[in-house]
DNA sequence: ATATATTTTGGGTAGATGTGGGTAATTTAC
DNA sequence: GTAAATTACCCACATCTACCCAAAATATAT
């Protein structure tokens, strides 16, 4: 059951395959707005993750992106960073999708994966890297942090 | 008999069958405004109880999400954090809920919850542990609930 | 007290979902 | 050019879940 379009929630487990198929939940593929259907946006995350985007957020950060200078060094690094790695994806009709070679080494995938909703985009991770990065990012519960859960009340 | 919309009190006593599906207490729907209606949010609350969010607060929480920026390590993990457990979940002609494998777990929950009304959101707990927690509460009255007592004039 | 309505609980089933594998089409390598 | 490898597209099956029905328990009205 999906709430507001284009905006994800949840963690699920799903295999890859033989082939570096892995399913997206119905729940993403159903929460895309109709413009949007069939096609994502695979690319690096950070924290050695694979991240997802829907269509409309992918064109958003092309938009931002278009808008920088080359002269600037660190804009130069920024834009080679973020478009490097990224590559649309139609998912089949089973709701699978075809994740890069390097990708796939990137974020250590091997047979299973934990998928999380991140809000405005998708995280696929080797579970046991997740497991990791989540114990080690509990210990950093800083001052910014409680900052961010004072402003948004939960 | 219900008070104001999206504001719940009080506490009950129900089993969650072998689907893992729990009854929300009729007085809780029925205190859900029209454009609510059906729909929850569920997720991790602290102490070892889950959350169940009416829609109309969760998206205020997704609506703050939606604007961090996910460069800032603090941010990705605190986007992680509230995403990652959160489902929506519509209830059933009958008026229950069925909870995920991992909020189960998280919660201890066995065969009987105590549902609590907490305001804006809802409690579902483990009865044995919400007397637990209840007894250690009461010996933390410290400095900084009395200044909420001074506050909020009951 | 009896009847009626509402609420809670338990279970069955059709349809949706996840997983694996095969084959044809396309690309890449040689 | 051909051969090998990769990719796209099917189909089949096992599993799970949303939905429906019905019994039991509780509350309300007569």
């Amino acid at each position: 059951m999906t709430l507001t379009k284009n905006i994800f929630t949840g963690e699920y487990s799903y295999s890859i395959d033989s082939k570096n198929r892995v399913n997206i939940p119905s729940n993403f593929r159903n929460c895309l707005s109709s413009d949007n259907k069939k096609t994502f946006v695979i690319t690096k995350g950070l924290d050695s993750c694979i991240w997802v985007y829907p269509l409309i957020f992918w064109k958003k950060i092309e938009n931002d992106l278009k808008k920088l200078s080359s002269i600037s060094n660190t804009n130069r690094a920024f834009i080679r960073n973020t478009a490097r790695y990224a590559s649309p994806v139609k998912f089949d009709k089973q709701g699978r999708i075809n994740l890069t070679n390097v990708l796939v080494e990137y974020a250590s995938l091997d047979k299973d994966a934990s998928i999380i909703g991140m809000i405005n985009k998708i995280e696929i991770w080797n579970p046991s890297i997740l497991d990791k990065v989540d114990k080690e990012s509990s210990k950093i519960k800083n001052d910014e942090y409680d900052e961010l859960a004072n402003k948004i009340i939960i």
